[in-house]
DNA sequence: AGTTGGCGTTGAGCGAGGTCAACGCGGCAA
DNA sequence: TTGCCGCGTTGACCTCGCTCAACGCCAACT
C-alpha cells in the first residue's frame, strides 16, 4: 500500500499518513476548498474535473493507483476530485510533508518532473480538444488507456475501462451519445472489439493509432 | 534585460547567458528537438503550439516578456515555439543552469510553483476548449489578456493584442472566421470596443466576465 | 415475477461553427 | 500611381456533433 515516494523513507511517511476510503461518486475535495492534504491513491480510480456555473463539466484527468492528488502547491485546490470506483487513499498533511521535503531535495526534483509530465499530458489533451474530430479523440483516448494498461503489465491488447461513457464524454469534450456512436463505429470498422461495455480489445494497435492522426 | 530569476544572482547568470534575437514568425525550436537550452524572454512575444500531421495546429500558450521557455525538464521539447513579434531572448544551457539550481534549492521550489501555475492555466484552457461556446471562449481569452495587461501596469481597460486572428483561432480551437465574427458580435453588443484590429477596449469588465460563464 | 432506476445505444432533426468564396483595406515595392 | 499581398471581415451554404426522445439491458429491490 501507499505505492512509493522513495524507498527507505516509508517509515517516516508511515508516521504522518492517514488512510481514507471512498465509495463510487464520492467527493475527495472540491475546487476552491482549502488544500491542507495531499493524497496518494493505493486502490481505485479518481476523476479530476472543473465545472461551469450551469453544470457543464470538463474532466481534466483520471488518476490510477500510485498517482498523487492535490500536489498543486497552492492554498486551494484548482479542481474537484471524485472517486470513480471504491478507492483507498493515503492522506498526508502538506505541512508535514513539506518538512520531509526540505530534508530531501531530490524528492522535490521528482515532484517537479511529475508536474511536468502532467503539463505535457495537459497540452496533448488541449490538442485533442481543440483540433481533433470525435473519432480521433476517442481513438487517442483508447490508445492512452491501452498504454496505461500496458504499463501495469497487461500483456495483450485488451483492457477494462474504469470510467463510464459519461466520464469519457466529459473528458473528450463530447456528449455521451457521440461517444457511444463512435465506439460503435470503431467496432464496425474492426478497429476495436467490445467484449463487454467496459472492456476494449484492440486487434491492430497500429491501425487504431493511425485513426488518432498527429 | 533578462528579467529576474532571483536578485543577487544576476552576476552568476550573466556568465552563462547568450542573447539571441528572433524576427516575427521565426522558429525558436520545434517539438521533438533536443532541448539543451532554456530561454527567458526579455522583449517580444512567443507562441507555443503542437501540430497534427495534416497541419492542424493547437496553440497551447502565449509567452510575454519575463516568461521562461523550455523548462520542461526532459530531453526533447514537448511543443514548438515561434516568435510572434520581434523578440529578444536570453538563452541558458540547461546543464549550466542545473549547477546553479543544485546550489539553490529555493529556486527549484520557485520553478515548481511556475510549473503548477502553467498546469492550472492548462486545465482552465481544457475547460474552455472542451465545454465553452465560441463566444465564451473569446470572452475568456479577452479577460485573460486584460488581466495580463493589468499586471503590466496598463491602467484602464484597454490593451493591444500581440497575436493575429489566426493565432487566437488556433489557441481557442476555432477558425479565423468564427473569431472574427465573434469579435464583431461582441462589439455590436457593446461588450468590447475595437479602436483598431489589434486594440481592444472593455467598457464594462464585469459584463464581459459574465459572458465567459463558469 | 414484476418493478424500478441507472447506464448505454440508437434514431431523427437541428444548430453552432466550419468551409468556401468574395471583398475591403493598408503597407510596400517599383 | 499602380499593382500586389497579407490580413481581416462578411456572406452563403454545409456538416459534424448536439439535442431530444425512445428503447434495451441488467442489477437491485419487493
Amino acid at each position: 500500500m501507499c505505492s512509493a515516494i522513495d524507498t527507505g523513507r516509508i517509515d517516516a511517511l508511515d508516521r504522518i499518513v492517514t488512510h481514507v476510503q471512498f465509495r463510487p461518486g464520492q467527493t475527495v475535495f472540491d475546487e476552491g476548498d482549502l488544500a491542507p492534504y495531499v493524497y496518494n491513491i493505493s486502490r481505485g480510480h479518481v476523476r479530476l474535473f472543473k465545472l461551469l456555473q450551469d453544470g457543464r463539466r470538463q474532466i481534466t484527468g483520471f488518476l490510477n493507483p500510485g498517482d498523487f492528488l492535490g500536489l498543486a502547491a497552492r492554498k486551494t485546490y484548482a479542481y474537484s476530485a471524485e472517486a470513480i470506483s471504491d478507492a483507498d487513499l493515503c492522506r498526508f498533511k502538506v505541512t508535514e510533508l513539506e518538512e520531509l521535503l526540505t530534508e530531501m531535495p531530490p524528492v522535490r526534483e521528482r515532484l517537479y518532473e511529475m508536474a511536468n509530465d502532467e503539463l505535457a499530458a495537459a497540452q496533448e489533451q488541449m490538442l485533442c480538444l481543440g483540433r481533433k474530430t470525435a473519432k480521433e479523440r476517442v481513438a487517442s483516448f483508447l490508445i492512452g488507456q491501452l498504454r496505461h494498461a500496458a504499463d501495469c503489465g497487461a500483456g495483450d491488447a485488451a483492457f477494462d475501462l474504469a470510467m463510464s461513457r459519461s466520464d469519457i464524454a466529459d473528458y473528450l469534450g463530447l456528449t455521451i451519445e457521440t461517444v457511444s456512436r463512435t465506439f460503435t463505429a470503431l467496432r464496425e470498422e474492426g478497429l476495436i472489439g467490445l467484449p463487454t461495455t467496459h472492456r476494449v480489445s484492440i486487434p491492430d494497435v497500429a491501425a487504431l493509432e493511425f485513426a488518432t492522426e498527429g
